[in-house]
DNA sequence: GGCGCTTCAAACCA
DNA sequence: CTGGTTTGAAGCGC
């Protein structure tokens, strides 16, 4: 058990195992962190650390380190574990009496051991983690992440919102030195040495917070989450000292062996072994992960099961979790190498939400439109943006929403000042990262805003990208969002909140979604109706979630880029999309968005009516709403009734602290 | 408790 | 454009 003693053992760690330690306490306000106050008194919300099963008493108090100042040193003398902080909702699945109690058994959480492979750290990670020494209080920064402890959904987004902030940075520090790999692992490494994962308990059937069709971009996600431990292996399962109780939790098909994926009910996977990239080939043995197979046939329990797909976008994998099925059948067979291997056939449980299915139906939609069902217009945008936009209505009889005319970009109505000169550029081919000479690089504060695959890496108050003046090409990695979207969009009706905008192609989080198009009209100007407002973009307020989105890059960065609503201050710009608009019309609202919108600057030096560009925050399946946070202030009178109509319907994502009941 | 071995990665380059 | 190479990390099990 962990108690205070174990805690300041942990202080002593080798560095490249150090805590993400608080050396200066914050405290959360409500928009964002006061970054004045010293006092840690009454604000800081304390969440006791994950614990094994057994374990019913939690105290209460925070460790006193955290109520002491911390030295300002980059080794901590007496670190606070950021598990003290870790959302956990293993208490919660304990003494839940629903029908269905989670088979789990008691497993050491990842715990701050000494070094396991202390020459190896010494070697590659020691200088990497030490420039990352973590130099503010990481504790309430994940709680106001990842909301607090008695949501797994919200416990899961943030976990996963932090890694995926943790490896866009740590992939934009490692380019600009031109050192280092595997961001992922890294990002990963860091977030498991720092205890935060969650779900550490191996558990029979579904994981708290994870949902049938969510994806993930790396195995290692999958590990932080506890969907499925092994950072390599196929198969998860939960070992024991006797043989036979050894069982499968969770395996990954993702073409390693010769599965056939075609059926979306069955799987046919091959065990694991004798197949070693660097040694001889060999029969498979009954042992490890195919023993646990073979006892989870006979045990009949349930085994998540996850697949993996080609992302569209890159040449990478995406893994998607397909829900729980059960081994119905197991044999041996000989591989094309000659070699005997081990097949289990699993069959998917009835009555679970579409998983995998839903790939197949997107990917045949994708192929050609015209088959998509219920489909009412094939191109909603009559060939105004890169790729067609279809217009359908799976749920009733609506036949479309009223007239408009679909325009991809912004029409000033109103006269641009120019605030600044317009981007200018002289790298040859694409701008670089870390070249001190691209001037685009310096005017947005030395770092390109985008990775090398075109993600959003921060989220700034203003994104420069490269302009017409820029002698850079149009494949610069610093022209995404003026290219227009990339997505393969569907306008949906919804039922009970009007027309609604998903993608049938799986997101990333930090991917370009679309521009709000529409006119650009005078602030002074809002005497118009409710129904007019209703397609209305007012760049009053970011989002507690957007704010935040940034969380990994504070824990990594020397300077300070805390955001604020003084950072984003308030931007007059108004876009009236009633007459004139795209797919950004059709974003509807929600309390637990999964959009942020970014202000971008590439054809004029008006600041204060910059493009208005919505980014991913998280990883997004396919045909999943998107949505974005409207904001509260500056709604006219008249506009609450329908935003709190809005956010109501999605409270059960944010009914937490975070839903703002005022509208 | 430590370390070696295995493992259906991921990115990059030739 | 793809297959081989490189870098890389968790956790089982001895």
């Amino acid at each position: 058990m962990e108690n205070s003693e174990d805690e300041a053992e942990k202080g002593e760690l080798p560095l490249e195992l150090k805590p993400l330690v608080s050396l200066a306490p914050k405290v959360p306000t409500l928009l964002g962190y006061d970054v004045e106050t010293k006092s840690t008194s009454p604000l800081l919300v304390y969440v006791t650390p994950c614990r094994p099963c057994s374990s019913s008493e939690q105290p209460e108090e925070a460790p006193p380190s955290f109520c002491e100042p911390t030295p300002k040193s980059p080794v901590p003398i007496k670190a606070t574990p950021i598990s003290v902080a870790l959302p956990t909702h293993q208490q919660e699945d304990e003494s839940s009496d629903g029908d269905y109690k989670p088979f789990c058994k008691e497993k050491k959480p990842a715990s701050l051991k000494k070094s396991k492979r202390p020459r190896q750290a010494e070697k590659s990670n020691v200088a990497n983690i030490k420039r990352r020494s973590i130099r503010r209080n990481l504790d309430s920064e994940f709680n106001l992440c990842s909301s607090s402890s008695d949501n797994p959904k919200e416990s899961v987004e943030g976990t996963m919102m932090m890694f995926d902030s943790l490896r866009r940075c740590i992939l934009q520090l490692d380019e600009k030195e031109d050192a280092g790999r595997r961001a992922d692992l890294k990002a990963g490494t860091l977030m498991m040495h720092n205890n935060l994962r969650i779900n550490n308990r191996k558990m029979i059937g579904h994981v708290p917070g994870v949902e049938v069709g969510d994806v993930f971009f790396f195995r290692i996600e999958m590990c932080i989450v506890g969907l499925h431990a092994p950072a390599m292996g196929g198969i998860d399962y939960i070992s024991s000292k006797h043989k036979d109780e050894t069982l499968a939790v969770c395996i990954i098909s993702s073409g390693g062996y010769e599965n056939d994926d075609d059926d979306t009910d069955i799987l046919v996977y091959t065990g694991q072994g004798g197949n070693s990239r660097h040694k001889e080939k060999h029969d498979q043995k009954l042992e490890r992960g195919n023993l646990a197979l073979m006892n989870s046939r006979n045990k009949k329990n349930q085994i998540r099961v996850v697949r993996s797909a080609q992302d569209p976008f890159s040449s990478g994998k995406i893994y998607i979790y397909d829900g729980l099925y059960r081994i119905e059948d197991s044999w041996t067979d000989k591989a094309k190498n000659g070699f005997n291997v081990f097949k289990y056939k699993l069959r998917r449980e009835p009555g679970q939400p579409d998983g995998i299915s839903l790939w197949k139906m997107t990917e045949k939609w994708k192929a050609n439109p015209a088959t998509r069902e219920k489909g009412i217009l094939l191109d909603l945008s009559s060939k105004a943006e890169n790729l067609p936009v279809c217009l359908v209505n799976d749920v009733d009889d609506e036949k479309g929403p009223s007239h408009f005319n679909y325009v991809a970009g912004v029409k000033y109505l109103r006269p641009l000042r120019k605030t600044k000169p317009l981007q200018c550029c002289k790298c040859p081919s694409v701008c670089l990262p870390g070249d001190p000479n691209c001037s685009c690089a310096q005017q947005n504060g030395g770092d390109l805003p985008y990775s090398s695959s075109g993600l959003l890496v921060k989220h700034v108050p203003m994104v420069y990208e490269c302009s017409s003046n820029c002698q850079c090409s149009h494949n610069c990695r610093n022209r995404i969002s003026q290219k227009g979207i990339k997505l393969n969009f569907e306008v949906f009706w919804t039922g009970d909140r009007g027309w609604g905008l998903r993608s049938w192609d799986p997101i990333r989080a930090g991917t370009f979604i679309c521009e709000y198009a529409g006119e650009v009209i005078d602030e002074t100007r809002i005497d118009m109706d409710v129904e007019e407002d209703k397609y209305t973009f007012r760049a009053s307020y970011p989002g507690d979630k957007a704010l935040n989105w940034n969380v990994g890059a504070e824990l990594l960065e020397e300077k300070s880029t805390v955001v604020t609503t003084e950072n984003f201050k308030q931007l007059p710009i108004i876009i009236r999309a009633n007459n004139e608009g795209n797919v950004a019309r059709f974003l509807n609202h929600s309390c637990s968005p999964n959009l942020l919108w970014q202000a971008v600057q590439y054809d004029h030096g008006d600041d204060s009516y910059p493009h208005i560009m919505f980014f991913a925050m998280k990883h997004i399946p396919p045909m999943t709403e998107l949505t974005y946070d409207y904001g509260t202030r500056g709604a006219p009178p008249g506009f609450e009734g329908k935003l709190f109509r809005a956010c109501k319907l999605k409270s059960c994502l944010c009914g937490s602290k975070y839903c703002r009941s005022l509208f």
